[in-house]
DNA sequence: AAACAATACGACCGATCGTTCGCCTTTTCA
DNA sequence: TGAAAAGGCGAACGATCGGTCGTATTGTTT
């Protein structure tokens, strides 16, 4: 192993890597405290860097929160999407991805659960590129889910539903789970693994 | 009319009546900025009074995120609970309980929409007496709903639903439809109503 | 009328915020 | 190898934050 190749690690950390382990930590704390709660200093203290340093990484505290979003949702695609991705399409990729989703609100991945649950209803009335962001966001993962509930549709399965507005109903009640539960509300989560089994269950027998 | 009655307004007005008006933009504001986002300057300045005034009306910035709470939930229980009561128990008031909802949400009170959809994602994650209201809030907003629907139950309606089960659910939707018509879809509202309908309509036909 | 509590104010405090600047080191590129 | 670009730092900036203090005014109570 020579001197250059043993840099090489230090290399990718400085630059690219840098900004990624800062984003990936503004993901967790905005979870708590929002994306406007992000502060730079604090970030920079947090991870044992100058506040300046951080601030030349990334120009603005507005493209922080972008960074902060992308991150999020990279952490969204690998805990919830991808492990959906390995099983066929229909019901059974549909029935992964929803428990997968269920996992991510009952054991997040972040300290404060869900980062769109917890950035859309914050941004959604403040105009700008992070509001429209989120909003991308939000419209992408309610796309694919639509078109997995599409997949399933193709097999004769949840004939009885429209695909767009059972996926707008799915993501409402994570979402509401989401919250729920981490307000204090036990039966939060049982009760949304309860409506989602009806949800996508009902069709076998036309309801238990 | 003497000077000492052409003055009670104005001792109204300083006091309690003071404590109210501050609340109620405090509300306003926090709609959009968050109950965080809350600044006591700019409060005083939005209202022409002084910043000090505000602090020593309300003690500290707590205190306001609490009355902000309190002057919310009484807009909601005027604008949404109030009209629902003058029906009489069972399906009729809970439609018009959940119409009212919706109307709350198609055209909202505050600038930035339900304001407890705003506050229970922002707070969920954050110990302290502001998380305690704010779930207090919402758990009393779910038992009534939950009463509502047990009332129709009595009279034959919604018996193949579980009370709080479909109070969660309807909670979910229309809280996805703040965000989501408040974030740019236009969708969003339309789906909820229509969601909501299958839900409260369903038991008449079984299925429509 | 006199004492008292509640309002309301301007001024100010320490802390924290996002951002900028100069300076140096490290990496990249010609 | 040498020039150019990017990374990273400490220091400092203006602004804003929540909160406090002293003081004057108002309303209530004795």
């Amino acid at each position: 192993m020579t001197d250059s190749e043993r840099l090489s690690d230090k290399r990718l950390i400085k630059g690219a890597r840098a900004r990624a382990t800062i984003a990936r930590h503004a993901a967790d704390v905005a979870s708590v405290e929002g994306l406007t709660g992000l502060s730079l200093g604090k970030l920079a203290t947090d991870l044992g860097l100058s506040k300046s340093g951080v601030s030349t990484l990334f120009g603005c505290k507005e493209n922080l929160q972008l960074a902060a979003v992308e991150s999020a949702r990279d952490v969204f695609l690998s805990t919830v999407v991808a492990p959906a991705l390995n099983d066929e399409r229909g019901l059974p990729r549909l029935r992964t991805l929803v428990d997968r989703w269920l996992d991510y609100v009952a054991t997040p991945a972040m300290p404060g659960g869900c980062f769109r649950a917890a950035t859309v209803p914050e941004f959604d009335s403040r105009p700008g590129p992070v509001r429209d962001a989120i909003g991308a966001d939000r419209r992408e993962w309610l796309d694919f889910l639509e078109k997995a509930i599409r997949y399933a549709q193709d097999d004769g399965a949840l004939a009885d539903h429209d695909a767009a507005t059972l996926a707008f109903e799915l993501d409402a009640v994570v979402a509401a789970a989401n919250s729920g539960a981490r307000i204090g509300d036990e039966s939060a989560l049982p009760t949304a693994r309860r409506i989602v089994e009806r949800l996508l269950g009902e069709t076998d027998q036309h309801r238990l």
